[in-house]
Parts: structure tokens; sequence; C-alpha cells
DNA sequence: GCAATTAAGAGACCCTAGTCTCTTAAAATG
DNA sequence: CATTTTAAGAGACTAGGGTCTCTTAATTGC
């Protein structure tokens, strides 16, 4: 580590620093990049340096929703059917989601997803919440809760794919009670998991 | 009708008919307002006294994503149950989706309705598909094939959601077969509907 | 140690959606 | 018919994300 990257670090962490703290304060739409430069002391040079659009660095930030369904699986301790574990998480997510991150954070990241040059990020299979989900539904079949016609991949990616409806829904509607809705959808989605008579 | 009023609305289609030559020649994202403005021979005040934004003019057009829905409906003349019907129509939308209006299109549409100022278009329960969604699960009410537990309003509302999701994850991914994720997701939501034992 | 190279960064500049102001001609008023 | 009001539209201007170029200082190579 030569000192020029070393410089270049702390550069990059005075411009994230900042970023986030304007982010939480007025809002991703309100904060200009060029508040962003003035307030790190820094510039748009830097800025586009180290990151690639303002989008960038505040999803940086909000890869920290993974912590939440860490977390969350770590706590549980009592015991649970695959089913009511898959039901109880999404209670617990739409809390995290309104509560915690708020309608704006979530509605910023699921616009800029559909941007053409980025990547998915929400659908990516590789997330933490992907990985638990598909676990659980691999121990329903395992013992026999859960349809075992489709691969516990198949059917993770249906799941998750649906509660993503119902979060876009939210994110673009002014009234919606979020957690009814994801009551009611989970119960037609856990239904339709068990296996066929 | 007064000369003027009359000549607005020629200014109004001559900006209409211009930008949808263009959207359609080369995507949304390319087209400038002032190419717009430049070939309806217009200007940018015009423009912006008949469309709140290069979005709106958008819509415009792709509103007409409905007669699909209503067209698909009339021309189902065979028995069908009701859960058939529902699948096939959702089966029919793909190929409507990906084929007609195109991926880009419909990320379009999928993109600026989570923007702040916008109101949902996609999940208006005004649209004619959500009222054909409707009517197919009141008949299976009627007829005892779909669960009672909640109201007909209710279970469209999760199932068109549930299949936003798909058409969410289709757009924001490079790779990603429609057709075939469509099945899978509605195999889970068909069994969801059916009543519980 | 000294030239050549290169990476970090400063900030002028570009691009384009959207706004503002001003003009003009049609409609309303009397 | 003359005057006032007003709505459509022209186009200059603003805003803000992102790009480009140029500088400088650290690193490399001889």
């Amino acid at each position: 580590m030569h000192y020029r990257q070393q410089k270049a670090l702390l550069t990059r962490k005075k411009i994230l620093d900042a970023a986030l703290e304007l982010f939480t304060e007025k809002g991703f739409d309100e904060v200009k990049v060029s508040d962003i430069v003035k307030k790190s002391k820094t510039s748009k040079g830097a800025f586009y340096t180290h990151f690639s659009s303002k989008y960038e660095i505040f999803l940086e930030k909000f890869k920290e929703i993974d912590d939440f369904y860490i977390t969350y699986e770590q706590d549980q301790t009592g015991p649970q059917t695959p089913l009511q574990f898959i039901e109880n998480l999404h209670k617990a997510q739409v809390h995290y989601l309104k509560d915690e991150l708020g309608k704006d954070t979530v509605r910023t990241i699921y616009m800029n997803v559909l941007r053409a040059d980025q990547d998915s990020f929400v659908a990516d299979k590789k997330r933490p919440y992907f990985h638990i989900v598909k676990k659980f539904i691999k121990k329903g079949q395992e013992d026999g809760s859960i349809r075992e016609d489709m691969s516990s991949e198949v059917l993770t990616a249906q799941i998750t794919k649906a509660i993503r409806g119902n979060i876009y829904d939210w994110c673009s509607n002014d009234k919606y009670d979020l957690e009814k809705e994801q009551d009611y959808l989970l119960s037609i989605l856990l239904l339709g998991l068990t296996p066929k008579q």
C-alpha cells in the first residue's frame, strides 16, 4: 500500500461519509453531487473517480439491508416450521423497510435498479435474503411440508419476486398498508407452496 | 370550441405524433425533448403546456396496453374454468409485453411509476386488467374453485402485484426467461387461490 | 538522482429535462 | 369598435448529473 493509495482511500471515505450524512438528512433526490463535494472538501473529479454515479454511493450504504436478514435468522431460536419461518421473516421485513429504511430509500433503490446501465441488486440471488429463504424452503421440502415439483431455487425465486411486487406497489402508492398487504400476499404464497394433493 | 382551442389541439397532436414516432424509432431515453420539438415544428413552451413531462407523453401511447386485455377477454370463446382463464391470460400477457411492447418500453413505464411526482399507473385498480382478473376470481368464488376467506378485490390485488414482481425482475435482468418464470409463478399463485382444506 | 510515467484530483464544461418570461393574437367586456 | 384580459406558444435560461482536460505530485526506471 503506497502513500498515494492511502490518500485516495481517505478521499473516498471523506466523500462517502459526507454523502451518507447528507442522504440521511435530506433524502437522495434533494442532495446534489455538488453538495457532497462541497461538504467533503473534494471535487467532482474525485467523486467520479471513486464512484460511478450518485446512486452507486447511495447503494454502498444500503447494502447493509442484508444485515437485517442475517441478524434476523440468527435471532430466531424457538421451534418454527419452515413455512412459519418464511412467514415471520417477511412480516419482520416490512417493519424493517417501513420503519428503519423508509419508503423513500426503498423507492430510490427500486427505481435505480431499473436504470439501463445498472445491474440488479434487489433480485441478486447471491444476497443473504435469497439464501435464507431457500434454506428454509429446502427444509420444508425435506419434511414434506413444501411441494417438490419445483426446485428450492425456483420456488425461492418465485416467493421473493412476488414479495418484490408488493414492495414495488407500496413504493408507488401514497396510501398503501404494507403490513396488511404483505399478510394477504403471504397467505396466498404459503398455500401455493404446499404439496398438491 | 373556439378557434384558439382548435389550434391548440392541433399543436398537441403534432407534438404527440412526432414524439411517438421518435420513441418507436429510437427508444425513450434516446429521444430528446428538443428532438420532438424540432420534428413537430413547435417549441418547448408548447410541449410543456400540453404535457407535464417527457414521460407523460410516452404514457399516453402506452395506455393502450389496456386494449390488449380488453381484446383478449373478448376473444376467449371456448369453455374455461376461472383458474384456467387467469392462467391463460397471464401467459398471453408475457407474449404481449415481450414481443409487442418490448422490454425497454416496459422498463421505462415501471421506472417512471416510481418517480416521486408520478401517480401510479401500473397498479391502478381502475385498469381493465384489474377488472378482468377480478371478474374471473369472483366467478371462481361462486363456483367454489377459489377461496372465499378474502374478497375478490383483495385476491386480485395480490395476484396482479405478484405478477408485477415478475415483470419487474424481467426488466432489471438481462438474462431472464419471462415466459418460464411466469409459468412457475402462476403455478404457485393458482394453487394459493384454491380453497383451503 | 533525474527523467519519464502515471494515478488522483480540481474544476471547467457539456447535456438535456424542465422553468420562466415575454410576445402575440384571440376572446371577452362594455 | 376600442380596450382589457387571457391563453398558446416561442425560446432564453436554469439546474444538476455526469464528462473532459489539465495539473500535480507520487512512483518507476534507468
